[in-house]
DNA sequence: GATGAATGAGGGTTCATTCAT
DNA sequence: GATGAATGAACCCTCATTCAT
């Protein structure tokens, strides 16, 4: 007999793929159900409600998402690799997982960062931990110039992802990555301590 | 006697509101109608149905906007003045109309240029076609490079979008304004003729 | 068209009957709705849910028995009269009431004076006004002894919705209306101010 | 090894207490089961259903107070004595249960005799039988006057259980149990065959 | 133009009960 | 004896939409 562990992987993949189809709200618990040959009862033997199914299928995505970013940026030790790294293979990892940026697509608020309603406050500031670490560790070595750790990060985090999101919104994906490419290099070199020439401010 | 006519644009401002603050599907058809003083089977007088509703409403919206920005560059003749101009009272009229940011945080594909389910294709289209007309004059007039004029459109027209929901997504309005002054100097320095001093190409 | 006010009565007939035979949670909405000869849809364009229909129903009920014993004993003048034509009119109206009778048996909760989750304390209270008065005016006339009016008040109405609903709770309502009989005789008896010496034993 | 008549007296326990504080309907056969540190599936081993397990917790428990009340009135001999004893000890018994108390409230049915639908006919007639005897032995000895013993029976046992429910469903304790010493009185006078003189007060 | 009563199609949720292991 | 996964039948409630008046 399953598991009753053994089955939330499957859950939240049919889970997944539903709400990306067809959002939150046209994602019938009975629809999941037959994805996953069961029946809407037994389901509610998984999950607590729709809500919580919803959540919790975001918050396992946006995890493995996290954590295949950590594997990365582990393996470099350069804090200007790392930085690199990370954008790079969040950009990969979303281009080849539809169903994750779909469901990013029609509910963006995923990534609200305000305290009100934040339904994934923690597995955002978990990846913001990322971020985080490698600017620190730029900081120390003198690589970036001294900033506010916090401040930074999460500007730098709310841009990626609106990036990312945006990557994919359009057809025109070509114009978009080049775009990502642009704000990645201005990005960095806008950290870096040793910038000579910079912009004049205009507003 | 109220002509049908005369009551649209309270129906609209109605309807906007509501939709600002509870979203689409949380928004019903008699909260609109209550809040017109009127009986929901008489709303079904003006609007064909729900989605309608919505539709027109954003779209009038959309349109008034577009028209503010485009009264605003009239004024000015030299293209480089106009796409300051455009940026920046486009920015000012959405920083003034909350309920209009509201919704656009809250359905972020009404921006969405993928002609597969764009429901305002048409008011986009016609936002563009300022930023087309800039652009198109300037590269007339040499001031700009010479460039694919649709292409480019299509890609300032989205990151301008993205830059102008994301400033008011977050709280930290300082930082996402700054990071708009420098996209707004950066891209008019990408499209002036004589760019003495260029970023490296990085991808 | 039948107007919504039109509608009330005989929803709560429908409503009180099948309370009656099936108890608050075997009842259905749909049930209801049926009886009416309307949808359920519609049904909750009347009530606000099924706890409020229940409510509304048993107060519509306890309000049309307590109207009617009202009626009875504005007739009389003297309280000892009153007294008894209350009890005898209130008797008689549950006899005849059929259902209320079987939802006072089903739920005998509804007569629960505690404050904590009195459900119908209003109406309660307002059946209790026509028993207190009585006592009031006895009292000033000298008929009933000297009493705290309030404790005998809540003290009597107890009792006697215990006899009403015991009456018929049994098959045996021979001895059961023999019984309140004799009750009433008792509770008049030691009201009265002249009681020099014991009661004669009346069984 | 625990056999499985072993696991009946927790398991009424937990089941009365259960029914006691939600009744019958929003005690879930989970609850019950969690209480038992076993799962709803084992529960079924030791019950048919959820009707069972309510019945048989109920005439566990009335059982219970019966025997309770048998054993103090066998100490007696006089019919008179036991008489009161037994209507003493009832009240104390359940003075000091008050899951058995809130039960009964909940459902004062427990006690209908009406052979329609009476679920504990068989328990109820247990208990009437403690009273008739005492009867029908008063009598014999003619300190009871000659009577129809089945029929004051059935009606004394209906007036006992009245008042014992009543007593706890009030707060105002103290005027209930006054109304109960004073019923007691009535009663026992009632069946005396001389009464040549007072009883002297009991409680 | 306006009203409000009526409809109907779901959708989410609960839970008693069963049964293979 | 015990487990826990699975089932299925209800039931409450919402709401967009229609239409006679």
């Amino acid at each position: 007999m399953t598991l009753k562990t053994e089955k939330y992987p499957a859950l939240y993949q049919a889970s997944l793929e539903l709400f990306a189809d067809f959002g939150y709200r046209k994602t019938t618990v009975e629809d999941v159900a037959v994805k996953l040959d069961m029946t809407k009862g037994n389901l509610y033997f998984y999950v607590k409600n729709k809500k919580q199914l919803y959540e919790q299928t975001i918050t396992h995505a946006l995890t493995q998402w996290k954590d295949h970013v950590k594997k990365a940026v582990d393996k470099k030790s350069d804090p200007v690799e790392k930085f690199r790294v990370m954008a790079v293979s969040a950009l990969a990892y979303i281009e080849k997982n539809a169903p994750l940026r779909q469901v990013i697509i029609k509910d963006p608020q995923i990534f609200t960062l305000s305290p009100r309603e934040d339904r994934f406050a923690e597995t955002n500031q978990a990846a913001m931990v990322i971020l985080k670490d490698i600017l620190k560790q730029g900081v120390a070595q003198k690589k970036f110039y001294p900033m506010d750790v916090d401040q930074v990060t999460a500007y730098l985090f709310s841009v990626y992802m609106m990036f990312l999101i945006k990557t994919y919104v359009n057809a025109d994906q070509a114009s978009s990555k080049k775009l990502f490419a642009i704000a990645l290099e201005l990005n960095l070199r806008g950290l870096l301590n040793h910038t000579t020439d910079r912009l004049t401010p205009i507003v």
